[in-house]
DNA sequence: TATGGATTGGAATTATTATTTCATATTCCC
DNA sequence: GGGAATATGAAATAATAATTCCAATCCATA
């Protein structure tokens, strides 16, 4: 009992896993039982463990002996610890970096402060991107023979990431950029086999609006990635995405927009590839 | 006592919220204590919880009855229920969505794919920042006269961000771009009064590389975002931040370099502002 | 297969902990 | 300000749970 103690629950689980193989045969039956619910042995009692583990509590207590804790209290504790430890649930962890951002003072703070706009963006996203939209976009940009991809401002590096990818993947695709003042031409070249990945947010680059609104005339199908329903984009689009992104000090977070844009360039290259394998097989 | 009992943590919390004004004081005590303390009650006993919010254990049990229990155990099963369906810890929650993106099928796989990597890169800088770094490299870069903004390819995006927001900041510079094949000129316009953030992974984009050198041979310090200490560009950079960008299906997140290029722009905008300030005042 | 040591089961014991009780204090209303 | 109702503190008690102990069993080895 002089050996060392595992205090937390890492080491407490590498002990056990190390030695597992030369437990007897009930001691390692409540090890594996530990492990695999360690939940249990955290909020149960030695009698009400050792029925669930079908083991004595004696035996209980031996294990934790064997591990070098003093009884299956201190064992417990080990337990209890890493919920506490694991407590800070994603949201709080969220609440506490943005209290850093909002009292803290330095640039750690704002540093803290994207982070969690950002980290808060890709979580409501996770939670409201709706499946059948995704598949839906998927499809309709799989079957383009060239992809647009119209942004400005705020939204434009999505596009160029966009632009990137899907070059990566070999998939034809054409950036709508201003620079060279000829986006009126470019949007002319498009036809209803072609498609649009438009993005804007409010508020909304006029340009953006109004090349979106020529090209679905021209009966291209457009893929809007925008932040509400009222959103100009969303009347032009075929599907549209709503994205709400989290601000803060006054730039907002492009996390979530980059990560459904990602999901629908490698979801298109998937998609492709699925469809030339079935022709050729 | 017939009256509905709290099942669970939120409907328990309203209700104490509800009643906080009507209850006696000390009772009123143990509330606030268990809704600011919900770990201590989940794990501690009577007479201990009763010790560390200053009341005796007595007065914690008929805070229990108040509310409907019929003792301070029913209570805690409550507390305790929330630690065990309380939202896995970010790490496994984390580790689902990857599991969901590795096994899973359909496109919502991959858009949990790139949630994933967005929030596991986030993480890592979060934890893995350097403040003092931080600091230095803004200092540095509040000090330009012009902030040039280098990179290409994958980190392109990034620097289109940041010109976007250093515009919005009314901070002068100069996105170095290849379109017009003036790269060289551009370059060649940095004197030392400005400076340079560079951004490139690996593999390192030789023009990024090529043009860090030249000008941080004409005396420009250069603030760079890159992946490892062994980047060509981390020798020629006067700070340098290590990024490491979880990665999925071959394309890596951009979610931590963005919120760190958030962060230096925004805190050279701060900066700037406290040192006009400074010289007004 | 006999023997010693290790392991296990189950009940007895001890310890800890929740709850109750009752005396005392406080508050509120007339 | 007095008295009833309510709230509080502290210790006694009851309940529950951990631990120990010892006999029974298992297992390896000679």
């Amino acid at each position: 009992m002089d050996e060392r103690v595992p205090r937390d629950f890492e080491t407490l689980r590498a002990t056990i896993l190390d030695r597992r193989e030369t437990l007897p045969k009930r001691i390692a039956q409540i090890a594996a039982y530990a492990l695999d619910n360690p939940d249990d042995i955290a909020f149960g009692t030695a009698a009400s463990i050792a029925a669930s583990a079908g083991v004595q509590p004696s035996t209980l207590i031996r294990f934790a002996q064997q591990l070098g804790f003093d009884g299956f209290t201190s064992l417990q504790q080990v337990f209890r610890e890493r919920l506490r430890e694991r407590n800070s649930s994603y949201d709080e962890r969220l609440q506490a970096l943005r209290t850093k951002a909002e009292g803290g003072a330095g640039h750690r703070a704002i540093f803290d402060g994207f982070v969690a706009a950002a980290s808060t963006s890709l979580n409501d996203i996770s939670r409201t991107l709706d499946d059948a939209h995704l598949e839906d976009a998927i499809s309709l940009l799989a079957k383009a023979q060239t992809i647009y991809v119209l942004a400005k401002r705020r939204s434009y590096p999505v596009a160029t990431y966009i632009a990137y990818a899907l070059g990566k993947l070999k998939i034809r695709n054409q950036l709508i950029e201003s620079a060279a003042g000829l986006n009126a031409e470019m949007v002319g070249f498009a036809t209803p086999a072609d498609a649009v990945i438009a993005i804007s947010f409010s508020p909304y680059a006029p340009a953006t609006i109004e090349e979106a609104r020529t090209i679905s005339e021209q009966g291209v199908p457009i893929v809007a990635i925008t932040d509400s329903s009222f959103s100009p984009l969303a009347q032009f689009a075929r599907v549209w995405f709503e994205v709400a992104e989290a601000d803060f000090a006054g730039f907002r977070s492009l996390s979530a927009t980059m990560a459904l844009a990602m999901a629908l360039t490698v979801g298109v290259g998937e998609k492709r590839r699925d469809a030339s394998r079935k022709r050729k097989g």
